[in-house]
DNA sequence: CCACGTTTATAGGCTAGCCTAAATAGTTAG
DNA sequence: CTAACTATTTAGGCTAGCCTATAAACGTGG
């Protein structure tokens, strides 16, 4: 049989979160990393000696990680994998969107290249996944439009729903719920900077969003 | 995030092979499960007392194991998930049979009924894996067509290869190399019992094939 | 420029799964 | 009935990942 199981699915999920992390600052602290998985401050500074030692990323003491070119190159085969599964599960087995998320988490480390290639003829080499993300190429590469933060957006400013980002499952299913996705054109109706809400027309249709929800929706500048 | 890894995926690897080594014998050693799953007998003893614990299996001292009704149900759908998983590598990624066995070994602990249940749709619900092994149904339920191994065949017997079983990579690859496959006529040509070799012809083309080969090969009575 | 908050390190501990070596208990054949 | 073999237990150890509590190092604002 002989099926090893486990065997650096943490450092898997570590570089991944960095990656994700670097499109908003280019140092990670450990700190920022720790919350994001879960993780004690402790247990993550762990893990990074870990994964400094196997080459995979830098540290900066008291400033933060940054990925190395081998550590970036991996990490943006595991997000390519998650990305493709998400497209399967979705646009194949019709599963919704805001599941997708967690399931493709448990689906990326499973199965190596042999799969990935043969699911990437299978669903038609897509480009994105389904949240609006960009699936890396086989080389780690990918090409990300530019977009800003919905919440960063003023009074009157309008654009499309790029993509969502980072992905979790109650910001996805939130948006899900109110048919909020990428490629639907909004404005800006209204800013209330003193509860954090923000009132947008989408698809002709007023939703109010918070802070935080409006944090993870990126807009075409 | 909170993506818990490897939670008793190991448990699930010893109920599934005990469930697949019950059909030869009712009473599984520990020893026996030991060298299937590539484990030391005492490690295979550890985990057992845990899986009794939990009510998956008996235990009879000195004798062996016994799935519980419980500890059948889960390694039944565990089973399921597995085959399932092998017909869309095979169906749908066009992934060698040889290989797909070992890769469903990864997918098989990776999701849950929500995926499983969609898969099966998707797949419009296949009754067998491509190795012929029957897939049970949700509630871990599934028909076994009676069948011998070929070793057991004398000289003259013909039949057809139900399926392979149990499926192990060196058996499978060897068998796809010679493109025997379940579906295939058969009728034994000669037995060598010095030497443990058969002498069989295939859709009319003669192979010769050693005992352990030939006792996964399992042969409609 | 120094106290305060943040970041990291140290110490000690836990669980799941695996290992080897050696002791013991049970089964069976002669 | 006992020797030989097999099955199991005991003892001791390992690694990966996590934890808490505490201590030390750093950097920055007043």
């Amino acid at each position: 049989m002989s099926v090893q199981l486990t065997k650096g699915e943490s450092a898997e999920m570590y570089i991944k979160a960095i990656g994700e992390l670097t499109l908003e600052e280019a140092l990670v602290p450990i700190s920022t990393l720790a919350s994001r998985l879960g993780i004690s401050p402790v247990s993550a500074t762990e893990m990074v000696h870990r994964i400094v030692e196997q080459g995979l990323v830098e540290h900066e003491r008291y400033k933060g990680v940054r990925l190395t070119e081998t550590g970036k190159r991996r990490a943006m085969l595991v997000l390519r994998r998650h990305r493709l599964w998400e497209r399967f599960l979705t646009d194949k087995l019709k599963l919704p969107w805001e599941d997708v998320h967690d399931l493709a988490c448990r689906l990326e480390h499973a199965v190596g290249t042999e799969v990935i290639d043969a699911l990437v003829d299978f669903l038609d080499e897509p480009s994105s996944c389904p949240h609006g993300n960009p699936i890396p190429n086989s080389e780690g590469e990918f090409e990300y439009s530019d977009g800003v933060q919905l919440n960063t957006l003023r009074q009157g400013d309008e654009g499309v729903i790029l993509r969502i980002h980072p992905e979790s499952r109650d910001v996805l299913s939130f948006l899900a719920q109110k048919r909020i996705k990428p490629g639907a054109a909004l404005s800006v109706i209204d800013v209330d900077d003193f509860d954090g809400l923000l009132t947008i027309s989408i698809n002709g249709v007023d939703q109010i969003i918070g802070q935080r929800i409006a944090s993870h929706i990126v807009v075409a500048a």
